[in-house]
DNA sequence: CTGTTAGCGCCTTCAC
DNA sequence: GTGAAGGCGCTAACAG
């Protein structure tokens, strides 16, 4: 900027109102700096300057956490993404899609993220990426939790959405089981019966849980023996691997919560009667899944928009069951 | 940093080695520096003030244009992203999601990014957006086009394709047509017969056009006559209506070529026999759709590695004729 | 309408 | 192992 205000023989303060405040200089002036600039390849204030002098940079953090590398793969994911691209196109803030996932680094990288607040999506209570939000002070919006005092929590109940779907799906069955989304960080595949959701680190998961075991107990289903299917991912060939597994195990599963559309799909697949699914997503539809709607791409927007300083629901409420014929009597 | 210089009695220095060389501080100042910022609520170096020293962002911005809103409706530019992101995550860089789409302040937004590099989706030759990118004079990776001198163009080579999936599924037929993407960015829903792909301002669906003419004219077939359904956006409801037209005008369309498998599937829906897709994605499968098979995952990975200095395949030759049960004679 | 001063927070260079 | 100066490029505040 120096350098062409050099070059345009002016201050470089002419140089920066030409930029920034068009009508405060003289169209004469702004056309001779912006020749100047041009010929000199100068394409406007350096963002980088502006941010450190502004104090701001109109930026908002996206954590993905461990998920980034494979959070484009699940269609919620996206959606939740859209929304928060959405509310911050119109606002004219970019978002950073902070570099996570490979371990160690994770943290500096999300405090070194140039970046005015933090939109953070659902991870385990312990992840230290969300201690690294924390720790910078500014604002951190978290989706589906973990939930902490002085930053806000977006996300529908899941423990009340789960009872309730819970109650459709189990109603009148004799061995329901559950296909559950990872417990902890470590993401471990494996099948425990009456899975005590108070060691879940995942607090979706965790409410989940909860959720459904209020279901099993009010409907007198001893949950000790409801055997609980942890997939590592929200994938179809796992789910269905471990769906096969569960039966061999309890061949008279006559039921099964799946905590996600794309599980309750292949548990159908195979060959599971009574199935519920979660998200209403376009899978539910195909399937005919009873299942809890919510718009993750709401959801996005309203974290986004509360990042930002402005005000959403939380959305504890905005969710309903779908019921389908996949739990029909 | 000052202050929390200051405050443990050191200069801002020590501090900044604390954070940046730890090895270079002893062990005692490192601790004492690190407990005053801790209490001081210093979470540590401010990324803008750290850009603007370095001179880079460690960030590539991405800019998806007027598509931002919807394009993650769309699967293939999310397999673009994840491609993207993949690459930045493991190489520590943020992906920056430029906020454009919504009009004049588009290209202020590109030129004003804290960027280190772009990488730009598909856009039409004239799209203001991409000249902003170029003007900046950092490294620009244009995907699918336009192609300009200094710029890097990463995509498959669509005429090719379109002509190879053209001779599969025009062959033999007597009233072929084909459903397009947008020509310009006005995206207008409309039928052109023999519609001019030199006019077409989108490269990609320029290319495309082209190609299927190349078929249609290998094939005998009177171009001219041939209609082309030109929908707004890859969305399956639009697509179904503008079949229908298709099929009101001229009701003996026995082939249909489809820039999309969601065209192509809803062109099945509407009845079509012989029809083609493009991409190769779950749709085609589950449809049996002939189709070009291009991974948009890699594409994305290769214009993340091209934008941040390293090389990588254009990828022109990187596409596959999936013969299909759709074109089965 | 345009210019001067000063400082945003950091780190490279060079001294000790 | 630690510190002092200087400047990255920008703009708010205040002249003129």
């Amino acid at each position: 900027m120096t350098d062409v205000a050099r070059a345009a023989g002016v201050s470089p303060m002419t140089v920066s109102y030409t930029y920034n405040r068009p009508q405060r200089v003289s169209a004469e002036t702004r056309a001779k700096v912006l020749e100047v600039a041009a010929s000199l390849g100068y394409a406007g204030p350096d963002p980088s300057a502006r941010s450190l002098r502004y104090g701001a940079t109109r930026t908002l953090g996206l954590v993905l956490g461990e998920h980034l590398t494979y959070a484009f793969d699940d269609p919620q994911a996206v959606q939740f993404l859209a929304g928060i691209a959405e509310v911050c196109a119109e606002k004219g803030y970019g978002v950073l899609i902070v570099p996570t996932g490979t371990g160690d680094e994770d943290a500096d990288r999300v405090v070194g993220a140039a970046v005015d607040a933090y939109v953070v999506w659902t991870t385990t209570d312990d992840d230290p990426v969300l201690a690294a939000a924390f720790s910078t002070r500014r604002p951190v919006v978290v989706h589906g939790g973990p939930e902490r005092a002085g930053s806000v929590m977006i996300g529908v109940d899941n423990r009340a959405a789960a009872r309730a779907v819970g109650l459709e799906v189990f109603a009148g069955a004799r061995h329901p089981a559950v296909l559950s989304f990872p417990i902890d960080r470590d993401r471990e595949t494996f099948v425990g019966a009456g899975l005590d959701p108070t060691g879940v680190a995942y607090p979706v998961t965790r409410d989940r849980l909860a959720g459904y075991r209020d279901a099993a107990v009010e409907l007198g289903v001893d949950w000790s023996r409801v055997p609980v299917g942890v997939c590592r991912t929200n994938d179809a060939g796992e789910a269905r691997s471990m769906m096969r597994r569960l039966l061999e195990l309890e061949p008279g599963i006559d039921a099964v919560a799946a905590m996600s559309d794309q599980l309750a799909a292949a548990a159908q697949d195979e060959g599971a009667r009574r199935v519920s699914g979660w998200d209403d997503s376009d899978v539910a539809r195909q399937h005919d899944l009873t299942t809890v709607a919510q718009s993750l791409r709401e959801q996005g927007a309203a974290c986004a928009t509360t990042a930002l300083g402005g005000s959403a629901p939380t959305h504890r409420d905005a969710w309903h069951l779908v019921r389908r014929s996949s739990t029909a009597h």
